[in-house]
DNA sequence: CCCTGATTCGC
DNA sequence: GCGAATCAGG
């Protein structure tokens, strides 16, 4: 299977709406994450998340950067060393793309479920 | 241990 | 250029 512009385009449409790799290539079938990751990044894409280690803007302030933070609370918030994920959130999402699928699992095929529910 | 993406290697 | 394997981090 070659990567065709409808394919490139997809990946690239998905991507840019956040979707992980894995999830991308599962959609577009018969793909791995792997073929995914390598061909976005040598579309020149990558963007998304896990950069890994990554220079956070200094010299604003942390009430501009929390806006950016993932707010979720890792540990308990009565222990003192509570602390939040950090990592970059998603735009609109409180959440980074990690957490972001975590507290908003989609529930697919709910339809599936639906029609049980019925009977 | 699970997940993520990034980078590297071989075909 | 493609994909898998491997690496690095959360």
């Amino acid at each position: 299977m070659s990567w065709t512009e409808e394919r490139i385009g997809k990946l690239r449409e998905l991507w840019g709406q956040g979707m992980s790799a894995s999830e991308i290539a599962e959609l577009l079938g018969n793909v791995t994450r792997n073929a995914v990751i390598g061909k976005a990044h040598r579309l020149g894409l990558s963007g998304r998340p896990s950069p890994i280690k990554k220079k956070p803007t200094r010299g604003a302030t942390i009430l501009s950067l929390t806006e950016r933070m993932c707010k979720w609370p890792v540990g308990d918030p009565k222990h003192p060393d509570f602390h939040f994920c950090g990592k970059p959130a998603l735009p609109g999402m409180p959440y980074c793309a990690e957490h972001a699928a975590l507290a908003y699992q989609p529930a697919k095929k709910r339809e599936e479920e639906r029609k049980f529910s019925v009977a």
